[in-house]
DNA sequence: TATCCACTGCGTTTACTGGC
DNA sequence: GCCAGTAAACGCAGTGGATA
């Protein structure tokens, strides 16, 4: 076979370039710029070419994103930086208090602004590129050691394989969120029930569940997209941008999907004002979202707040109040753990709640069964914390049978 | 007051076991 | 070898008790 020559490695690069544009224009613009057709003859052209000159495959080759083989199995990873998740507020009073914490911590209090962004309901990915080039894509795990799921992250179209632009950093660490848009879920749920398989309860748990397949191939036809928040430039930190504001804007420039609804906000009014509005037009978006994340604008200041052991101090997500659902009572058992310790379970008649079927939830101590007083055979509102931890948040003592018995805890 | 740890339920995938 | 069933692990978020 002859070596290539100069206008083949051109003509490559060429087609690896076209090819990358148009799916960045795809993917994560939706404004096509190429006819699917026209897109199919550039890719064939390029896998002809790199099938006759197997040395001159990159690995950011769009080529490359689907392996040939499965995984055995994945390697856990260390985060350099722990990916933290983030303290939850439910209404204005904790959203103030949180405020007060981080002012506390500061003085004088300097001026501050917020940026207000969609909190995508789907799992955290922390994604490394080096020299530009996608090397390593990792899930949160405990917040400090994840999974290595690369040859998986490598199949989502919206994450790109380069970095859009000119002299990158060594080293750039993206964060963000992994999801199944509606749309998809929809189609791979049509495709499962055709198939006579299970269908998928929700876009969360099929996105959290694809991204654990030891198959490329598989999460590959699932389609799952990806929206960036986090950037961090450790090689570099003076080309860290000074605002989070910038850094949105700096990763949109870099080729990544940033969620386009974003704000600026100056006061916890704002913010209000922004919840408030997400929150009836959120349901015609084209994914889930369960509440607002709210950042402190300014980088040095959130560098000067850190972080506690479990959260940052300069953001909060405030969420969306949970469905409440009303069900009945069938029993009240009681569980010993591993360490004795004792813990009552209310079983309830099985029922939806967001997407999933509940029956059972915890009622975590004596205290707490006699706060509620809650019976056998009564009618219970039940919702789904954070949208996944069945509770029962109260009992509906005017549904209730007069013959129902009040339900002490025997440890026997 | 902050933090750590154990424990909770559900959906999902993978690994394993037993039966045919 | 194939299939069905089961166990284990993971990710997620919240509570409560213990401890610093």
């Amino acid at each position: 076979m002859p070596a290539p020559d100069s206008t083949t490695r051109q003509r490559l690069q060429q087609l690896r370039q076209q090819l990358q544009q148009a799916g960045y224009a795809y993917y994560v613009l939706d404004a096509p710029t190429l006819p699917d057709s026209v897109y199919d003859k550039l890719y064939r052209e390029l896998q002809d070419l790199e099938a006759e000159y197997p040395e001159l495959v990159t690995p950011d080759s769009p080529t490359q994103r689907v392996g040939d083989r499965p995984a055995e199995q994945f390697t856990s990873w260390r985060h350099t930086i722990p990916l933290y998740s983030l303290e939850n507020a439910f209404n204005a009073e904790e959203l103030a208090k949180w405020e007060e914490r981080w002012q506390r911590l500061v003085d004088p209090i300097p001026e501050f602004d917020y940026v207000c962004e969609l909190k995508i309901d789907g799992s955290a990915l922390a994604l490394t590129y080096e020299e530009g080039v996608f090397v390593r894509g990792v899930t949160r795990g405990d917040g400090t050691t994840g999974e290595e799921i690369t040859p998986n992250v490598r199949t989502i179209r919206a994450i790109p394989l380069r970095l859009a632009m000119d002299n990158p950093p060594a080293q750039v660490e993206i964060r963000g969120e992994a999801f199944l848009p509606i749309a998809e879920f929809d189609r791979i749920n049509q495709e499962r029930a055709a198939a006579d398989e299970p269908p998928f309860a929700n876009p969360r748990n099929a996105a959290a569940g694809t991204l654990r397949q030891l198959d490329p191939k598989v999460v590959d036809r699932r389609r799952l997209s990806f929206f960036a928040y986090t950037l961090h430039i450790p090689s570099e930190p003076e080309r860290q941008p000074a605002t989070q504001w910038a850094a949105l804007e700096l990763m949109q420039q870099m080729g990544f999907q940033v969620n386009p609804n974003r704000q600026h906000c100056a006061n916890l009014a704002e913010v209000d004002a922004y919840f408030q509005a997400w929150d009836t037009q959120r349901k015609a978006l084209p994914y889930l979202t369960d509440g607002v994340v709210l950042k402190l604008n300014s980088v040095p200041l959130q560098q000067q707040l850190g972080f506690t052991q479990k959260f940052p101090r300069w953001a909060i997500a405030l969420k969306y109040p949970a469905e409440e659902v009303p069900t009945q009572v069938r029993e009240i058992s009681v569980n010993v753990g591993r360490t004795g310790a004792v813990t009552p379970m209310a079983i309830m008649a099985p029922v939806q709640v967001a997407g999933t079927t509940v029956q059972r939830a915890t009622l975590h101590n004596s205290d707490r069964v006699q706060e509620l007083d809650v019976r056998v055979g009564d009618t219970v509102i039940i919702r789904k914390a954070g949208e996944i931890i069945p509770e029962v948040v109260r009992v509906l003592p005017e549904l209730r049978s007069p013959n129902t018995e009040l339900f002490t805890m025997t440890t026997a």
